[in-house]
DNA sequence: ATCACGACCTGGAGGC
DNA sequence: TGCCTCCAGGTCGTGA
């Protein structure tokens, strides 16, 4: 589901959560990403009594901050939600942790396939996590240049499509925005990523940049399961250019949208004004 | 060490 | 209506 602008739409939605204090902890006990269960009973006891006081995003990771050094670590993987409702919402199937805030409203974290991810870290050494471990620079926290860009195009035997979705270069950039943030540029997804140019370069990561912040400012896209926490959907779909789009006209040059599977992701691009 | 692929899950859409 | 197949925003372990 979420990419880096989904996931901060989360992260500002669920903004108002801070202040409050956690009540309650309940879990489905269904295994997550890998198998593995969430580790509750650490979970339970960091959370239960504290203030939440922060949430925070790198990435596709979300972690919500409390009172101590504890954080609980969320990605939601392709169709988690993790949303605030009111005090006595229905609780949706397949959510697998809720937490009871003082005001008697619920942080649910919510994932019918069960590809995400909910841990405990210490924020002190958090980045010791390996699933953070690995993380390269977010684009929107950290920033990305050209010229940066350019150095880690340069080492890797790999299309430009698999560069950009690789988390320890650019973390945050998925399937959605990689086939749009080529199509701005003009290059083929196929493009070997060492044959890209500084001048490209220095294009690509300006353009990675404006689609992940154009997305932003419309809370996302929404294809099917994301809402924001308030169980509202993104309106980003209808300002993709070639995601989703195959055989309709590209918006530059109106050649038909081409679909195509790069690493078993599917992949979109303009035969005509995109070059190999 | 890198890289490509399949597995991990459930549910929705479309064909028959 | 029901059954089947295909597809999905991500990541990880495997084996070449």
């Amino acid at each position: 589901m979420p990419e880096l602008p989904e996931v901060e739409t989360v992260r500002r939605t669920l903004a108002p959560a801070i202040g409050a204090r956690v009540t309650a902890v309940a879990q489905s006990g269904k295994p997550l990403r890998l198998g593995r269960p969430m580790p509750f009973a650490r979970i339970k006891k960091a959370l239960l009594g504290r203030r939440i006081t922060g949430v925070r995003r790198h990435g596709k990771y979300l972690l919500v901050d409390v009172e101590g050094d504890a954080a609980l670590l969320v990605h939601l993987g392709m169709s988690g939600r993790f949303r605030l409702f009111p005090p006595g919402a229905p609780v949706p199937p397949h959510t697998h942790l809720r937490l009871t805030l003082d005001d008697g409203r619920e942080i649910r974290f919510t994932d019918p396939r069960r590809f995400g991810l909910v841990e405990l870290v210490a924020r002190a050494t958090e980045r010791e996590h390996p699933a953070l471990a690995v993380l390269g620079r977010d684009p929107l926290v950290e920033g990305i240049e050209g010229a940066w860009l350019h150095e880690q195009a340069r080492r890797r035997d790999v299309s430009l499509k698999s560069f950009l979705l690789d988390q320890s270069v650019i973390a945050g950039v998925g399937n959605i925005y990689a086939s749009e943030a080529l199509w701005r540029v003009r290059i083929r997804p196929t493009r070997r990523a060492r044959r890209l140019g500084a001048t490209e370069a220095r294009a690509l990561a300006k353009a990675v940049r404006a689609v992940l912040e154009h997305a932003l400012d419309r809370g996302g896209t929404s294809l099917r399961d994301f809402v924001d926490a308030d169980g509202v959907e993104g309106d980003n779909y209808e300002y993709l250019k070639v995601y989703g789009r195959e055989g309709e006209p590209c918006p530059r040059c109106r050649t038909a949208i081409r679909r195509t599977i790069i690493q078993g992701r599917a992949t979109y691009f303009c035969p005509t004004c995109q070059v190999p």
